[in-house]
DNA sequence: ATAATAACCTGAGGGC
DNA sequence: TGCCCTCAGGTTATTA
């Protein structure tokens, strides 16, 4: 279930305990994922992990020879527990660390994915379609504004595609047009440039927000075991009946593009 | 070319 | 307790 925060903290939380760490050897237990984890995976062992960095919902893992990306997908989680860990069902690659750490990958739906490749990931056939990250420079209002103009589809389903921005997912996409005060429903062509402008905003702070949240949640987790991800605190997904922050009128529920969306019938227009 | 939908897979929770 | 149904924070392949 994560989206680009839930990655981000992840990727901060594992940074210590990874960063130029001698990968030892690889257990895969289970070999079919999204895609099929790359047969380089499972000799990685000697590798020394030099940088974790994110795209997106990706992760990408430099190494020597190359890059391992790393997707989640639904349910997909990472976690360190020591060499002595027993595995359970999900718990589908092993990376074993020089020391005492086990980098887990776990992901009980099988929407994530382990990928290897020698090129640059940018260009790999997964990463090269992404849209700009939310958070910098390119992102923002007037680009917004440009990409729109030809798209008559549902202003939350734009920003959900990857193409067009990278990292919004279901949530945080119900929470920043709930934040900027834009209908979820609204064709994207249908927004003017202050709406784009506020939007575009709505995104950098709702995630910004959320990481922050996680950060403050990971400094209450003990031994930085990621048994779990932090709970995001939001203002109205999942709040459907439920009185809206800002004029109390009940939050509404329905299907947008086969997702669950909420909104405030009297903040969003 | 763009946009709606079907599909991948498993578990949790509610109703009966 | 068990069965059936719905839903789940993602993304691509296929169809229209």
């Amino acid at each position: 279930m994560p989206e680009l925060p839930e990655v981000e903290i992840i990727r901060r939380a594992i940074l210590p305990y990874v960063i130029g760490k001698k990968i030892e050897h690889v257990s895969v237990r289970s070999l079919k994922l999204r895609w099929e984890v790359s047969s380089e995976i499972g000799n990685l062992g000697g590798a020394t992990i030099e940088q974790v960095e994110r795209r997106g919902k990706y992760l990408l893992f430099g190494l020597p020879a190359g890059t391992m990306i790393i997707h989640l997908g639904m349910s997909g989680h990472l976690s360190l527990v020591p060499q002595s860990s027993p595995y359970g069902k999900h718990d589908h690659l092993d990376f074993i660390l020089e020391g005492d750490k086990v980098l887990r990958f776990s992901d009980p739906r099988k929407f994530g994915a382990v990928i290897f490749t020698e090129d640059d990931p940018l260009r790999h056939e997964l990463l090269s379609g992404l849209g700009p990250e939310p958070l910098s420079p390119d992102f923002n209002g007037g680009y917004l504004y440009r990409e729109t103009r030809s798209s008559a589809r549902a202003i939350k389903l734009f920003i959900m595609d990857g193409k067009k921005v990278a990292g919004v997912g279901n949530i945080y996409a119900s929470e920043s047009l709930f934040r900027a005060g834009i209908a979820p429903a609204r064709p994207a062509l249908s927004l003017n440039e202050n709406e784009c402008a506020r939007l575009a905003a709505g995104i950098t702070e709702t995630l910004t927000d959320a990481i922050q949240q996680g950060e403050k949640w990971l400094q209450t987790v003990d031994q930085k075991t990621l048994p779990a991800y932090f709970h995001v605190d939001t203002a109205i997904y999942g709040h459907d009946g439920a009185p809206c922050l800002q004029c109390g009128t009940p939050i509404e529920k329905y299907i947008l593009g086969q997702r669950s969306t909420y909104s405030c019938p009297r903040c969003q227009s």
